[in-house]
DNA sequence: CTGTATCCTTCAAGATACTG
DNA sequence: CAGTATCTTGAAGGATACAG
Protein backbone atom coordinates (compact mmCIF):
# COMPACT_ATOMS: atom_id res chain seq x y z
CA UNK A 1 0.00 0.00 0.00
CA UNK A 2 1.58 3.45 -0.91
CA UNK A 3 0.00 6.34 0.92
CA UNK A 4 -0.34 9.13 -1.56
CA UNK A 5 -0.38 12.30 0.96
CA UNK A 6 -0.95 10.88 4.49
CA UNK A 7 1.07 8.53 7.02
CA UNK A 8 -0.21 7.14 9.91
CA UNK A 9 2.41 6.33 12.67
CA UNK A 10 1.84 3.80 14.62
CA UNK A 11 4.46 4.57 17.04
CA UNK A 12 4.16 7.29 19.60
CA UNK A 13 7.81 7.94 18.78
CA UNK A 14 8.19 8.58 15.38
CA UNK A 15 4.97 10.75 15.88
CA UNK A 16 6.74 12.97 18.15
CA UNK A 17 9.95 13.08 16.02
CA UNK A 18 7.91 13.96 12.85
CA UNK A 19 6.42 16.55 14.92
CA UNK A 20 9.76 18.17 16.25
CA UNK A 21 11.51 16.95 13.17
CA UNK A 22 14.88 19.51 13.64
CA UNK A 23 16.65 21.23 15.48
CA UNK A 24 15.48 24.64 14.92
CA UNK A 25 12.27 23.29 15.85
CA UNK A 26 13.02 21.84 19.31
CA UNK A 27 15.16 25.70 19.59
CA UNK A 28 12.33 27.50 18.86
CA UNK A 29 10.28 25.50 21.80
CA UNK A 30 13.20 26.18 24.10
CA UNK A 31 12.89 29.58 23.72
CA UNK A 32 9.61 29.39 24.75
CA UNK A 33 9.57 27.66 27.60
CA UNK A 34 10.89 30.92 28.53
CA UNK A 35 7.66 32.83 28.29
CA UNK A 36 6.31 34.07 24.85
CA UNK A 37 8.18 35.81 22.63
CA UNK A 38 8.14 37.71 19.91
CA UNK A 39 8.72 37.13 15.91
CA UNK A 40 11.61 39.54 16.34
CA UNK A 41 13.06 37.96 19.87
CA UNK A 42 12.91 34.58 18.27
CA UNK A 43 15.35 35.79 15.01
CA UNK A 44 17.79 37.42 17.47
CA UNK A 45 18.23 34.01 19.79
CA UNK A 46 18.44 32.29 16.42
CA UNK A 47 21.52 33.88 15.49
CA UNK A 48 22.34 30.96 13.00
CA UNK A 49 19.22 30.52 11.10
CA UNK A 50 17.72 33.25 8.54
CA UNK A 51 14.36 35.00 9.24
CA UNK A 52 12.79 33.08 6.44
CA UNK A 53 13.66 29.97 8.15
CA UNK A 54 12.47 31.13 11.42
CA UNK A 55 9.03 31.78 9.66
CA UNK A 56 8.86 28.71 8.80
CA UNK A 57 9.37 26.63 11.23
CA UNK A 58 7.17 28.52 13.32
CA UNK A 59 4.28 28.15 10.34
CA UNK A 60 5.02 24.38 10.84
CA UNK A 61 4.60 24.22 15.20
CA UNK A 62 1.88 26.35 14.94
CA UNK A 63 -0.13 23.93 12.20
CA UNK A 64 1.00 21.22 14.22
CA UNK A 65 -0.55 22.58 17.71
CA UNK A 66 2.10 23.36 19.44
CA UNK A 67 2.62 26.79 19.02
CA UNK A 68 0.06 29.41 19.63
CA UNK A 69 0.18 33.15 17.65
CA UNK A 70 -1.19 35.88 18.65
CA UNK A 71 -1.73 39.31 16.60
CA UNK A 72 -1.75 42.70 18.62
CA UNK A 73 -3.71 45.25 16.29
CA UNK A 74 -1.03 48.02 16.90
CA UNK A 75 1.21 50.02 14.63
CA UNK A 76 4.12 48.97 14.80
CA UNK A 77 2.76 45.00 14.30
CA UNK A 78 3.49 42.93 17.22
CA UNK A 79 3.02 39.39 17.10
CA UNK A 80 3.62 36.81 20.11
CA UNK A 81 4.45 33.69 20.46
CA UNK A 82 3.82 31.11 23.10
CA UNK A 83 3.58 27.39 23.73
CA UNK A 84 0.46 25.61 23.40
CA UNK A 85 -0.88 23.59 26.22
CA UNK A 86 0.56 20.22 23.98
CA UNK A 87 3.59 22.57 23.73
CA UNK A 88 3.97 22.84 27.42
CA UNK A 89 4.44 19.03 27.10
CA UNK A 90 7.73 19.20 25.19
CA UNK A 91 9.08 20.81 28.38
CA UNK A 92 9.38 16.78 29.39
CA UNK A 93 11.12 16.13 26.83
CA UNK A 94 14.01 18.99 26.81
CA UNK A 95 14.20 18.33 30.38
CA UNK A 96 15.19 14.69 29.70
CA UNK A 97 18.05 16.21 26.81
CA UNK A 98 18.87 18.66 29.19
CA UNK A 99 19.61 15.82 31.77
CA UNK A 100 21.10 13.23 29.08
CA UNK A 101 23.15 16.25 27.90
CA UNK A 102 24.95 16.93 31.39
CA UNK A 103 25.92 13.11 31.85
CA UNK A 104 27.46 13.33 28.41
CA UNK A 105 29.45 16.57 28.60
CA UNK A 106 30.47 15.15 32.41
CA UNK A 107 31.95 11.92 30.71
CA UNK A 108 33.13 13.46 27.08
CA UNK A 109 32.68 16.97 27.38
CA UNK A 110 31.00 20.08 25.61
CA UNK A 111 33.54 19.94 22.52
CA UNK A 112 32.27 18.89 19.51
CA UNK A 113 33.77 18.32 15.64
CA UNK A 114 32.20 20.92 13.09
CA UNK A 115 31.06 19.03 10.55
CA UNK B 1 35.56 35.03 17.76
CA UNK B 2 35.23 32.55 15.27
CA UNK B 3 35.65 28.77 15.64
CA UNK B 4 37.57 26.86 12.68
CA UNK B 5 36.58 23.35 13.40
CA UNK B 6 35.42 22.77 17.20
CA UNK B 7 32.38 24.00 19.17
CA UNK B 8 31.68 24.15 22.76
CA UNK B 9 28.09 23.85 23.08
CA UNK B 10 27.56 24.73 26.57
CA UNK B 11 23.60 24.21 26.90
CA UNK B 12 23.35 20.33 27.56
CA UNK B 13 20.37 20.44 25.53
CA UNK B 14 22.35 21.74 22.76
CA UNK B 15 24.56 19.20 22.94
CA UNK B 16 22.32 16.40 23.20
CA UNK B 17 20.94 18.15 19.52
CA UNK B 18 24.58 17.90 18.38
CA UNK B 19 24.18 14.20 18.87
CA UNK B 20 21.46 13.23 18.11
CA UNK B 21 20.89 15.63 15.37
CA UNK B 22 18.19 13.57 13.43
CA UNK B 23 15.55 11.45 12.94
CA UNK B 24 17.37 8.36 11.62
CA UNK B 25 19.81 8.51 14.68
CA UNK B 26 16.87 8.15 17.37
CA UNK B 27 15.65 5.36 14.97
CA UNK B 28 18.89 3.48 15.43
CA UNK B 29 19.02 4.12 19.05
CA UNK B 30 15.22 3.31 19.40
CA UNK B 31 15.94 0.28 17.54
CA UNK B 32 19.22 -0.58 19.62
CA UNK B 33 16.84 -0.50 22.76
CA UNK B 34 15.70 -3.86 21.88
CA UNK B 35 19.00 -5.69 22.41
CA UNK B 36 22.12 -5.72 20.24
CA UNK B 37 21.67 -5.70 16.37
CA UNK B 38 23.29 -7.17 13.17
CA UNK B 39 24.37 -4.71 10.24
CA UNK B 40 21.60 -5.96 8.54
CA UNK B 41 19.16 -5.95 10.85
CA UNK B 42 19.36 -2.30 10.91
CA UNK B 43 18.75 -1.85 7.16
CA UNK B 44 16.02 -3.42 7.52
CA UNK B 45 14.66 -2.06 9.98
CA UNK B 46 15.27 1.47 7.87
CA UNK B 47 13.54 0.27 4.97
CA UNK B 48 13.28 4.23 3.96
CA UNK B 49 17.00 4.50 4.29
CA UNK B 50 19.99 3.21 2.45
CA UNK B 51 22.53 0.74 3.35
CA UNK B 52 25.14 3.90 2.74
CA UNK B 53 22.83 6.59 5.58
CA UNK B 54 22.48 3.48 7.94
CA UNK B 55 26.52 3.04 7.41
CA UNK B 56 26.95 6.77 8.30
CA UNK B 57 24.82 6.95 10.83
CA UNK B 58 26.08 4.05 12.63
CA UNK B 59 29.87 5.57 11.78
CA UNK B 60 28.53 9.08 13.63
CA UNK B 61 27.25 7.39 16.69
CA UNK B 62 30.34 5.08 17.44
CA UNK B 63 32.46 8.47 17.46
CA UNK B 64 30.05 10.07 19.81
CA UNK B 65 30.37 7.06 22.31
CA UNK B 66 26.62 6.27 21.86
CA UNK B 67 26.72 2.64 20.32
CA UNK B 68 29.58 0.36 20.04
CA UNK B 69 30.50 -1.55 17.19
CA UNK B 70 31.73 -6.02 17.34
CA UNK B 71 33.33 -7.76 14.88
CA UNK B 72 33.15 -11.16 15.15
CA UNK B 73 36.08 -13.07 13.10
CA UNK B 74 33.59 -15.54 11.09
CA UNK B 75 33.04 -16.34 7.28
CA UNK B 76 30.27 -14.95 6.78
CA UNK B 77 31.37 -11.68 8.81
CA UNK B 78 29.44 -10.90 11.58
CA UNK B 79 29.22 -7.74 12.82
CA UNK B 80 26.74 -6.54 15.96
CA UNK B 81 25.92 -2.64 17.34
CA UNK B 82 25.13 -2.01 21.14
CA UNK B 83 24.27 0.96 22.95
CA UNK B 84 27.05 1.71 25.54
CA UNK B 85 26.19 3.03 28.62
CA UNK B 86 25.75 6.55 28.00
CA UNK B 87 23.90 4.95 25.35
CA UNK B 88 21.20 3.80 27.26
CA UNK B 89 20.95 7.18 29.21
CA UNK B 90 19.24 7.76 25.54
CA UNK B 91 16.11 5.72 26.97
CA UNK B 92 14.88 8.07 29.03
CA UNK B 93 14.46 11.04 26.35
CA UNK B 94 12.85 7.88 24.00
CA UNK B 95 10.62 7.18 27.15
CA UNK B 96 9.55 11.13 27.39
CA UNK B 97 8.78 10.97 23.49
CA UNK B 98 6.94 8.00 23.68
CA UNK B 99 5.23 9.84 26.54
CA UNK B 100 4.45 12.68 24.54
CA UNK B 101 3.54 11.32 20.94
CA UNK B 102 1.15 9.02 22.87
CA UNK B 103 -0.38 12.22 24.52
CA UNK B 104 -0.08 13.85 20.83
CA UNK B 105 -1.91 11.22 19.43
CA UNK B 106 -4.93 11.11 22.07
CA UNK B 107 -5.36 14.83 21.23
CA UNK B 108 -4.74 15.16 17.59
CA UNK B 109 -4.64 11.72 16.34
CA UNK B 110 -1.74 10.47 14.18
CA UNK B 111 -2.28 11.00 11.13
CA UNK B 112 0.19 13.41 9.44
CA UNK B 113 0.64 15.02 5.72
CA UNK B 114 3.66 14.28 4.31
CA UNK B 115 5.05 17.28 3.25
C1' DC C 1 7.76 44.99 12.82
C1' DT C 2 6.41 40.89 10.59
C1' DG C 3 6.47 38.79 7.25
C1' DT C 4 6.61 37.21 1.34
C1' DA C 5 8.80 36.33 -2.94
C1' DT C 6 12.78 34.98 -5.80
C1' DC C 7 16.75 33.24 -6.94
C1' DC C 8 20.62 30.41 -6.00
C1' DT C 9 23.85 27.32 -3.69
C1' DT C 10 25.09 23.39 -1.25
C1' DC C 11 24.86 19.35 0.86
C1' DA C 12 22.51 15.16 2.45
C1' DA C 13 20.93 11.14 0.73
C1' DG C 14 19.40 7.91 -3.24
C1' DA C 15 20.85 4.66 -6.86
C1' DT C 16 24.04 1.64 -8.29
C1' DA C 17 28.06 -1.01 -8.72
C1' DC C 18 31.88 -3.02 -6.60
C1' DT C 19 35.13 -5.26 -2.67
C1' DG C 20 37.13 -8.10 1.25
C1' DC D 1 27.63 -10.11 5.15
C1' DA D 2 29.19 -5.66 5.74
C1' DG D 3 30.55 -2.38 3.94
C1' DT D 4 33.05 1.36 0.14
C1' DA D 5 33.07 4.26 -4.15
C1' DT D 6 30.89 7.30 -7.54
C1' DC D 7 27.64 9.85 -9.48
C1' DT D 8 23.48 12.40 -9.37
C1' DT D 9 19.53 14.93 -7.73
C1' DG D 10 16.22 17.25 -4.97
C1' DA D 11 15.01 19.89 -1.35
C1' DA D 12 16.43 22.79 2.58
C1' DG D 13 18.06 26.89 3.59
C1' DG D 14 20.89 31.48 2.61
C1' DA D 15 20.86 36.13 0.51
C1' DT D 16 18.34 39.69 -0.91
C1' DA D 17 14.62 42.63 -2.07
C1' DC D 18 10.06 43.98 -1.31
C1' DA D 19 5.22 44.53 1.05
C1' DG D 20 1.43 45.58 4.51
Amino acid sequence: MITTDVKELQCPVALTLDIINDKSKIFIVYILLGGQKRFKDICEAFSQVTQKTVTQKLKELEADHIIERTVFAEVPPRVEYALSPIGLELKKVLDSMHAFGEVYAAKYGCKRDVK
